[in-house]
This record gives C-alpha cells, sequence and structure tokens, in this order.
RNA sequence: CGGGGCGUAGCGAAGUUUGGUAUCGCGCACGGUUCGGGACCGUGAGGUCGUAGGUUCAAAUCCUACCGCCCCGACCA
C-alpha cells in the first residue's frame, strides 16, 4: 500500500500525555488517536496489527479445536441478576434503561451469555466437551484507564468458555486452551511469564495468568532470581525466618495523637520509620468472632492468608461500629494490647522486632514501646502479609524481587459457577442430569498490542515482529522526484505485491531524513531503500529494523532476499 | 472519590504573577533553491485562549461554578 493512500499521521513530538512507552510511540507513529479517557482509536497501521494479532490467535484457537461464534456486547441486565453478578461489577457496569425501561449492560464480559446459550444447546452428553470463542469488545467503565491502551473502558477481548460434563474433561480443556495460549504469545513475539492467581470476582479454584513483565504493568510478580520462581505477588508466600527479639526493658507509654489515626499520619508526624509501628486490623470471623491482625507498619494483611491460617470459611473486615464495640475507640487506634474476647493472630515479622507503636484503643491517642508477648499474647503467628521485596523465596530462601508485569491473558477452571446460577444440565448415560462444568479463558487483544511495543522499541520506535508488524516492508525512495529512482521503486514495488508480500510504500516526496525517521518509528521489520547511490551500482539496501544492520543485494536478487528474511 | 499537575491552531509551548492589538517553533498551503538520516528563503491559511457566569472602559490574564485530560493513591486504621 502507498504511504499516500493510507493515513499514517506520524508525529514530530510526543504529546506530553503520554508516559508509558507504548502510549508514546503508538501515538507518534500514529497507531492510535485518544478519543477520551480510556477510549481510543484504531488508525489504519494500529487496526492492521490488531488483526494481525486477532489472526495468529484465530489459528491457534481453531487448531485446539475451539469454535468461534459471536455473541451481543447489548446484554439484558436480568441475567446479571441471575448469577448474582450484578452488584459485583459494581460502578464498572456501563449499563441503561431504552424506552420501554428494560436495563441493559454494556458487557463486561461474556459468561452469563455463553452460558445461556450452552443451557439451551448444551443438554445431551453427546454435545459434550465443547469450547467456544469470540473476538468481541467489551466495555468496563475503569475508575481510571491508564497508559493508553494498557488500561481503557473499551477493549478487544478474545474470550473462551469450556463445556465439559466432569471434572476431568475441564482438566483437559483448561489445558489445551493452556497450551494454546503458549504457542499464540510465543508467535507474537512476547516473553512472559505464567503464574498461578487467584481467581476474584470471576469464580472457580484454579486459574493462571500470562504475564509480560513491563515497567507500566499494573500486576507484579515475586521472582526468585535464584531458583526460577515466578509467582504472582497477590498469592506469593514467604519462607518465615525463625530468629525472634526479646523484647526492651522500655514501658509502655501513651501519647496524644489527635486525629492521627494512619500510619503514614503517625510516622511523618513523629518521624517514625513505619517499620517500627504495629498495625492492627480488625476482622470478622464467620459474621460473629472478632479477630485482631497484627502486621508492621509498612506491610499489608492479606486477606486470604489470614483466612487460611484461621482456617475461617468467611472473613471480613469489621465495620466501624465492630471496631469501636471491639477495641473501645473509634477506626483508627486500635491495639493488640489489652484487647479481650478478641482471637490475635500476628504476622511473623513483628517477633523480629521489639518496641512498636500501636494504636492504645482510645480516641486519639497512641502507646510506644509495646512488645510483643511481653505486653500482649497472640494466638498464632505467621505469614499473613503480603510479600514485598527482599523477603525471603518460599522455595529456595533466597531474596525475592518484585517486577512489575501486564496480565495479557488469564485463564480459569470455573467448574459450576455459572451453570448452577443459570440451571445448565446434560444428561448422562444413565439419563440423570448434570451440572456441566465451565472453564473461561481470555486474553486482552488491545493490551496484548501495547505488551509488544513495551518488549520490541529503541529510541527511534517500535521494532515489530514480523507476525504482527503492519507490514512486512516498508519501500521508501530516498529521493521520489529522480525518474530512475521511482521507476526502480514502483517496479519493486509491483514486484513485491505480486510476490504476495505486504509492503508498504513511501512513496512521498519527503526528504531522506524524514523518510528514514518515519520507517524507524513505523517498525516495519525490513526496510528496502531505493536511492541513485546504490541505483548506479545495479544495488539495493535492505535494512534490518530490529538490529538497524543493513545489507546490500543486486537488484534482481531483492525480491529473493526479502523473501528469504521473511521466512527466517 | 482524595492528592498533585494541566487545558492557548493538528502537535509542542510562551503569555496569566502586574488586565491593554493573541505570540513562537513544528506541521499545513503556494512559489523558489535543495535532496542518503527530521533542509533553507519568501508568502499565506488556520484560534469560541476548555465552558458558563461575574468584576472592569477593557479579561487568555482577576473572581465563582462547572467540564475535560494526565500522574499518584484509594475499605489496611
Amino acid at each position: 500500500m502507498r504511504w499516500g493512500t493510507i493515513l499514517i499521521p506520524t508525529l514530530r513530538e510526543i504529546p506530553k500525555e503520554a508516559e508509558a512507552k507504548s502510549h508514546q510511540l503508538l501515538l507518534k507513529a500514529g497507531y492510535i488517536r485518544k478519543l477520551s479517557s480510556g477510549v481510543y482509536s484504531y488508525l489504519p497501521l494500529g487496526f492492521r496489527v490488531l488483526q494481525n494479532i486477532c489472526r495468529i490467535i484465530r489459528e491457534e484457537m481453531n487448531s485446539a479445536g475451539a469454535v468461534e461464534l459471536l455473541l451481543p456486547a447489548l446484554q439484558p441486565a436480568e441475567i446479571w441478576k441471575q448469577t448474582g453478578r450484578y452488584d459485583a461489577l459494581g460502578e464498572d457496569k456501563i449499563s441503561f434503561k431504552n424506552r420501554t425501561g428494560t436495563e441493559y449492560v454494556l458487557g463486561p464480559t461474556h459468561e452469563e451469555v455463553i452460558t445461556e446459550l450452552a443451557g439451551a444447546y448444551l443438554q445431551t452428553q453427546h454435545a459434550l466437551p465443547k469450547t467456544l470463542y469470540q473476538i468481541q469488545t467489551k466495555f468496563r467503565d475503569e475508575l481510571r484507564p491508564r497508559f493508553g491502551i494498557i488500561r481503557t473502558k473499551e477493549f478487544i477481548m478474545k474470550d473462551a468458555y469450556s463445556f465439559d460434563a466432569d471434572e476431568e474433561g475441564l482438566k483437559k480443556s483448561y489445558q489445551n486452551m493452556y497450551h494454546a495460549y503458549q504457542k499464540i504469545l510465543t508467535r507474537l513475539g512476547l516473553s512472559f511469564d505464567i503464574v498461578t492467581a487467584d481467581p476474584g470476582i470471576m469464580g472457580g479454584k484454579v486459574s493462571h495468568e500470562f504475564m509480560v513483565r513491563s515497567e507500566y504493568g499494573e500486576d507484579h510478580l515475586a521472582v526468585c532470581e535464584t531458583c526460577k520462581m515466578v509467582t504472582s505477588r497477590d498469592i506469593a508466600a514467604r519462607k518465615l525466618s525463625k530468629q525472634t527479639t526479646p523484647p526492651t526493658s522500655s514501658k509502655i507509654e501513651i501519647f496524644d495523637t489527635p486525629n492521627l489515626k494512619t500510619i503514614h499520619d503517625i510516622s511523618t508526624h513523629f518521624h517514625i520509620a513505619p517499620r517500627k509501628l504495629m498495625k492492627t486490623i480488625i476482622y470478622m470471623m464467620n459474621d460473629r468472632d472478632p479477630v485482631a491482625a497484627c502486621v508492621r507498619g509498612d506491610h499489608e494483611v492479606h486477606e486470604g492468608k489470614l483466612r487460611n491460617l484461621l482456617g475461617a470459611k468467611q472473613l471480613c473486615l469489621a465495620n466501624a461500629k465492630e471496631i469501636e464495640k471491639v477495641t473501645g475507640a473509634p477506626l483508627g487506634f486500635a491495639s493488640p494490647v489489652g484487647l479481650r474476647d478478641v482471637k490475635i493472630i500476628i504476622d511473623a515479622d513483628l517477633l523480629l522486632d521489639q518496641d512498636f507503636v500501636t494504636g492504645a484503643n482510645q480516641k486519639d491517642k497512641h502507646m510506644k514501646h509495646v512488645n510483643v508477648g511481653r505486653d500482649f499474647n497472640y494466638s498464632q503467628s505467621g505469614d499473613i502479609r503480603f510479600v514485598q521485596e527482599g523477603d525471603l523465596c518460599a522455595q529456595c530462601g533466597n531474596k525475592l524481587l518484585l517486577i512489575t508485569a501486564m496480565e495479557v491473558g488469564h485463564v480459569f477452571q470455573l467448574g459450576t459457577r455459572y451453570t448452577e446460577c443459570l440451571n445448565v444440565k446434560y444428561k448422562d448415560s444413565s439419563g440423570a442430569e448434570k451440572l456441566v462444568i465451565m472453564g473461561c479463558y481470555g486474553l486482552g487483544v488491545n493490551r496484548i498490542m501495547a505488551a509488544i511495543v513495551e518488549q520490541h522499541n529503541d529510541s527511534k520506535g517500535m521494532k515489530w515482529p514480523v507476525a504482527v508488524a503492519p507490514f512486512q516492508v516498508e519501500l521508501l525512495t530516498v529521493n521520489h522526484s529522480h525518474d530512475g529512482t521511482r521507476e526502480a521503486a514502483d517496479q519493486l514495488y509491483s514486484k513485491l505485491i505480486e510476490a504476495g508480500i505486504d509492503c508498504l510504500y513511501d512513496d512521498r516526496e519527503e526528504r531522506a531524513g524524514v523518510k528514514f525517521n518515519d520507517a524507524d518509528l513505523v517498525g516495519a521489520p525490513f526496510h528496502v531503500v531505493v536511492g541513485e547511490r546504490n541505483l548506479v551500482k545495479g544495488v539495493i539496501e535492505i535494512k534490518k529494523r530490529a538490529s538497524q544492520e543493513s545489507l546490500v543485494v543486486p537488484i534482481s536478487e531483492v525480491l529473493g532476499k526479502v523473501q528469504e528474511l521473511l521466512r527466517d
């Protein structure tokens, strides 16, 4: 395609709104344009990349035996109420009423719709197993769209759903998708980590996330460089130290802290390091029993770990009233010291230090010189917090690193989370009705595009892998008004097109520098440069964008060479 | 929702403190000279200065409200 035919509005300067590299480059090279916060248009080049990503996804999904369909984005709110996710979606849901008063949700995901469909058609064991997928726009009113197309309110997702007769079938389907995802991301030129994850709002027990390491990710990986273990920070465990520190001889002192409730308030106001503070968080276990969870001021309680340690069925943060009842003080001044009829759980790190500052269980007061064991007893100690950089690897005991990463894919073994709510059953060979077992599998197409840019760029622009590049080759003339140059380039262009090569032909009458810079920015993997200087010698220059290395070949061999390069 | 920053031509900015003809660079159009890594000269087009109200002889500038955008944080006491 000729440059003048399509729309490639490259910019000389990077719009100041862009911070992430992918955001900057995609704007500068004319791939995307923002319409409003978190809402983007994909210009011709951007659209071509999206299509290439989708093509690869389709190929791998199809060859894994999944079948494509298309579900509606416009979904009656009613089906969301049936699965109980209407409320769980909360503010993220974009919903409205039509003229007759029916409420609709712009689909943020499609479990409800597909499950309804499965209920209608997958009623016999012969219909199972089945994996259906679609590539569709999802709508989520994100609180804060971020980093260009990494987090947007409207995005394209490939979502697949498997339906099986039993758990064993689900495991097979899950493995199948898991491998397909590995192939897809590898073909897309991404290096990635697969980590076990917390299924969260989606439900189910087993889930894995496909993570791409990037400065602009919103998630964290706990990485051990020694034993190479990688886990999601959300669920990473740590090895606990066996040491303990004896208490100090200083006695507890109560001091005034008017209106200073948070760790940040206390630490800045009194110049005390957060690690010398102790946070006491009150939870209610099984809706009845109060629990005080204590961690260092610079740590965060991990509700899941706490729940596991307690063996609690249900655990949630206490509300203001409950806190007041348990501690005798308003929110912000809790301490384990003097608490009665409350189970106290401490994080093991509290045993490694002495002399903490805690609340005083009185309004506007805290206490210092608090020592574990001396001033209060606890029922259990253990790992009840999120890991931090420098914590010890649960597997080998060496130090963990925290690395930011973005989630590009997520697979879940949902089980009967949805089929139960929507009563999706099949008849087995004995005629008995059984719930269909589901899995679901998502890939963020736009985010994958951003991830590829994040991993393939340099100071001049993008370096697309051949598989996803908007064009495989960019042909450009050094001086387009020179007849010989133009004629040679025109001929080459026809040859490349005839050979089925996706070629962008920069036929603009721009100066060489402009064209070279735009070519590097746009990032086609190979550049074919036609210039008078080489032409008189009967040769043409081919440049590899990724390495910036050039080779010179006779005109007649250009096509063959390009084909060879594309094959490799 | 809280904190911070910002809104002036397609892009990047100055001007706002101290009210007085809307300015500069890039890009765009036309003419010319150039032509292998973002050329140069000349001419020109392009603006509700985010929106609405107020103060004033006079508002991009001062006041009030609202809208939008970016970054950080968000039931952790």
